[in-house]
DNA sequence: ATATATTTTTAGTCTTGTCTAAATTTTATT
DNA sequence: AATAAAATTTAGACAAGACTAAAAATATAT
């Protein structure tokens, strides 16, 4: 059995080792988790103990199979959970993060399945993120970052990158939500921001903002 | 903010102290917790420190007003998530204790109000426990216990004195749930036991039955 | 009233997870 | 290759929450 503290290291793991392909290094983790180095190194020694990592001093860390599962896991009931609130509680899709971070602890199996079955089997969630499912398998999806699409591309908004609330807020104001048709009216080169049109109205966006959205390409 | 083990012998004080109205003893909270005497005084000591209780050394502990509502609440937000699993994820009344102990820690009074909307305001559990307002007042119901019924009364199952998972297991056998209608057909006051007479079968129960389920007179 | 039994508290230890400060290893720079 | 810088680990401490064993207080029984 895990503890709320090992799931949340396993976790940063997990998204800092790029869904636990590459290995990580204990100051990263230290940053994610806001914490300090020696603590990661204590917690890391307690993990490969219990056969979650592989890890060895001085040389990073990556998730075994078991801590790949128990990571995906983790991850598996924040995002239902977070689709839960929003499509069943009605929260917006900025206040349901911390939420989840409590949530993604219970421990039930069926809980977790049932809860899968009752939103439908929901794939993504509310920020676009796929949901594993009980193996830890996601489905990949053919997203860009809004800033790689070409003048005149027609693209639909499909995830964020940055989950915080205050961008979240900010697409919330601009009527930018999952589904919203996007068109790159014009690209300024000089410091990469971009003029679009969304729901009508047209926009202009920084790099920062086109940088954290994701979207497909509809048509040109 | 109150950590899981604050909550728990909050819960238990509350609960021992039949709603907080009379003090509790160390070792009785002890036993309830499953865990040390030696424990309890350690987190009695803690407790008062927060203004949850009052406590003075070897006379017992009681519950403040603020630690009086924050009991209320906890249970409060069990008995919504148990109602949430029955009603919504069909789960059966004798699964859900237990997931309720984890998800009565959640901390969020947004979510606690959402889950109560959205659960359709709720008074009573699948065991037939009140349900608290926000502000920890319960509605009390007129119930007694089944074994201090007469002969020839006919009653309704409102609750369960005993949820434990065995217990709830012989009533589902029996299909005995809440608004099963009883009627009391004989009295034996030899061994406290009676004929009693549920859809339509009849059943013969012992007296640790009749004094775990809690009924309505229906008429006579 | 005194002795005995029970309850409760104290003292000291342990584990988990954290921290600071110091030591060590690795990496980068001259 | 030697040195400086950065990353990582170790050593030692602390708080929360638990435990055991011993001491102290309260309750019970003679
Ligand atoms: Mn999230
Ligand atoms: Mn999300
Ligand atoms: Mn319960
Ligand atoms: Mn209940």
């Amino acid at each position: 059995m895990t503890t709320f503290s090992e799931e949340n290291y396993l976790k940063a793991i997990y998204h800092l080792g790029n869904h636990g392909q590459h290995s990580v290094s204990t100051n990263a983790i230290a940053e994610k988790i806001e914490t300090k180095a020696s603590s990661v190194t204590d917690m890391l020694r307690k993990l490969a103990e219990k056969d979650y990592v592989d890890y060895k001093k001085y040389q990073g860390v990556s998730l075994t199979e078991k801590g790949r599962l128990t990571a995906t896991n983790v991850i598996r009931k924040h995002r239902l959970w977070e689709v839960f609130l929003v499509n069943k509680l009605d929260f917006s899709w900025g206040e349901v993060h911390d939420i989840a971070e409590q949530l993604e602890h219970i421990k039930s199996l069926k809980l977790t399945n049932a809860l899968d079955a009752f939103l439908d089997y929901p794939s993504h969630d509310p920020h676009g993120d796929p949901i594993p499912d009980a193996d830890g398998n996601f489905k990949k999806i053919s997203k860009i970052v809004l800033s790689k699409a070409n003048e005149n591309d027609i693209c639909v908004c499909v995830g964020v990158n940055d989950s915080s609330s205050g961008f979240l807020k900010y697409l919330d104001k601009n009527n930018i939500a999952l589904g919203a048709e996007i068109e790159i009216l014009s690209k300024e080169p000089f410091d990469d921001s971009m003029n679009i049109n969304v729901n009508g109205k047209s926009l202009a966006i920084s790099k920062l903002i086109s940088n954290n959205l994701y979207v497909k390409i509809r048509s040109t």
